[in-house]
RNA sequence: GGGGCUAUGGGGUAGCCUGGUAGCCUACGAGGUUUGGGACUUCGUGACCCCGGUUCAAAUCCGGGUAGCCCCA
């Protein structure tokens, strides 16, 4: 192999390399001029598209959501409105340098649509008729990091939804928002076959100004945290600074209760991290736009009647949108180094050699596993491997998670958790003080409460401060 | 937020210390021979991150900017 065309960098010493040589060599996506900023490219955008359409059809329909825009500036007087809010996101925040209002005002470039929305929504609910009030938008959004920026990870400009919704009662609000954040698992775990784990952030890790958020926490090979989506119930508290009330079934005025909600093209970054290999990208079948690429191994002599065959098979597997790739100016190993580094996820040859048994060799991306079938069972056969596929990488990720998770007794044991790249699970006190202390002497921070965990009695005393523990709670690095 | 390293055709690099003709691999275009794990060959196109300074002369030295990577908080 010509070392500068595939994957240089080996993910087990050096992921960062790594990782950046498999987005970008993969056409996934391209640093643009401005830092932090990314062009994706049409193999990256189609996995975007995956997940916009698994949203829309199994989070927001059965939920009622409906999707809208809304503007990408926010006037400065509208963002200040919630002060927490205001707070968590002003150093992140990007300005315009022109007073655009008529009042001089200044403009921000949102970094969560949240006030611009509800100044929107105050205007729209005047009552419980008007209730609950579910949308949802697909857009840019910039948060000016000033830390080192990462290809999908971390970057100043993404792409997200946000969901926003407003309730007559605080038991609707509170139910959909942990039926969207357990959506969301299972959107990861089925579609992008990354494990997660689900729980609430703890008051330091919630959302600015929410009442408390729920979160999904996958874990990347290197051992940090990715925190994959957010589901807030934000109480009352921005319903009160938008003045968004309704005329309740008693003719009173009444607060109405919201949630917010979102995921982000993070996700694509999470999925390369966890399945792709030294060989390149790894996808899983469900997110893979060509699920399939037909090589036939072209000899002087056969030539033709190879062709022949190959173009048939292509024609049956249409349901598998395959590529046939039929150039002759490279070689079969040119091109099944190609495509391993593009991810797709199975590859066909067809030669000489299985012409004359009336076969297909049929070969797994993942595994390299490769399945001698007869040609009139390809179909069937590749359907039941995309399966075993997608099915596997996720159970392998999934062992690989939960083989990472130890419980920390003391400091010591937590210490040496964080330098071993582990997940941290202990009875913990809950103290935000405490929590800080933790973040400033190991680099750890809390990823989430496991959900369901709080109604269980925790014993003993937190290991790290030493105050009574309240909660089961999971600790380790970030990105 | 603090510190360190880096930037040369589309990709990977040599040259930089000690200033003077930008070399190689790959990709790309054309031709010929090939093809079951990144084939061979001939010819050709193509680059010193940006802005300043020093100098007869800057990829090279100096200052600033931008972008990327690493480490620490």
């Amino acid at each position: 192999m010509k070392d500068n065309k595939g994957i240089i960098a080996k993910k087990e010493e050096n992921i960062s390399d790594w990782y950046e040589q498999v987005c970008l060599k993969s056409n996934l996506v391209e640093f643009a001029v401005v830092k932090g900023t990314m062009v994706i490219k049409p193999k990256g955008y189609a996995i975007w598209e995956k997940i916009q359409d698994y949203f829309n059809e199994k989070i927001n329909k059965p939920l009622g959501v409906e999707n809208a825009y809304f503007p990408l500036f926010i006037p400065e007087s509208f963002f200040k409105k919630e002060a927490e809010h205001a707070e968590g996101f002003s150093p992140e925040v990007a300005w315009l340098d022109k007073s655009l209002t008529k009042e001089g005002e200044r403009l921000a470039i949102r970094p969560t649509s949240e006030t611009i929305m509800y100044d929107s929504y105050s205007k729209w609910i005047r009552s419980y008729r008007d209730l609950p009030l579910k949308m949802n938008q697909w857009c840019n959004i910039v948060r000016w990091e000033t830390n080192t920026t990462k290809l999908f990870l971390r970057s100043r400009e993404f792409l997200w939804q946000e969901g926003h919704c407003v309730y007559e009662t605080e038991k609707e609000c509170e139910k959909d928002t942990l039926k969207v954040i357990e959506s969301y698992k299972k959107l990861v775990e089925d579609l992008l076959a990354i494990p997660v784990l689900i729980g609430r952030k703890t008051e330091k890790e919630k959302f600015a100004g929410a009442k408390h958020t729920y979160s999904i926490e996958a874990f990347m090979p290197d051992g940090k945290a990715l925190q994959c989506g957010t589901s807030h119930n934000l109480g009352q508290g921005f319903a009160k600074s938008f003045g968004i009330s309704f005329l309740g079934r008693d003719e009173k005025k009444h607060l109405p209760w919201q949630n917010s909600w979102g995921i982000s093209t993070r996700l694509i970054g999470g999925m390369v991290m966890t399945h792709s290999d030294d060989k390149g990208l790894v996808l899983p079948p469900k997110v893979a736009k060509n699920k399939v690429v037909i090589i036939p191994i072209l000899f002087e002599n056969t030539k033709e009647k190879v062709l022949k065959k190959s173009k048939e098979i292509f024609k049956t597997l249409k349901s598998f949108n395959p590529i046939l790739d039929d150039s002759e100016e490279y070689s079969p190993g040119y091109k099944f180094s190609e495509y391993e580094l593009q991810g797709i996820p199975i590859r066909i040859e067809i030669g000489p050699k299985d012409l004359e048994k009336n076969e297909v060799v049929i070969v797994r991306r993942d595994t390299k596993e490769k399945t001698i079938s007869k040609v009139k069972n390809t179909k069937n056969t590749l359907t039941k491997i995309l399966k075993k596929m997608q099915e596997d990488l996720f159970k392998r990720a999934k062992e690989e998670m939960y083989s990472k998770i130890v419980e920390a007794k003391n400091f010591k044991e937590f210490e040496k958790a964080v330098k071993d790249k582990k997940i941290i699970y202990l009875n913990w006190c809950n103290e935000k003080s405490c929590e800080e202390d933790i973040k400033e002497k190991t680099g750890a921070s809390s990823r989430c409460i496991p959900l369901g965990s709080e109604k269980q009695k925790v014993d003993g005393n937190c290991p790290m401060c030493g105050k009574p523990a309240k909660v089961k709670i999971y600790f380790s690095k970030s990105y």
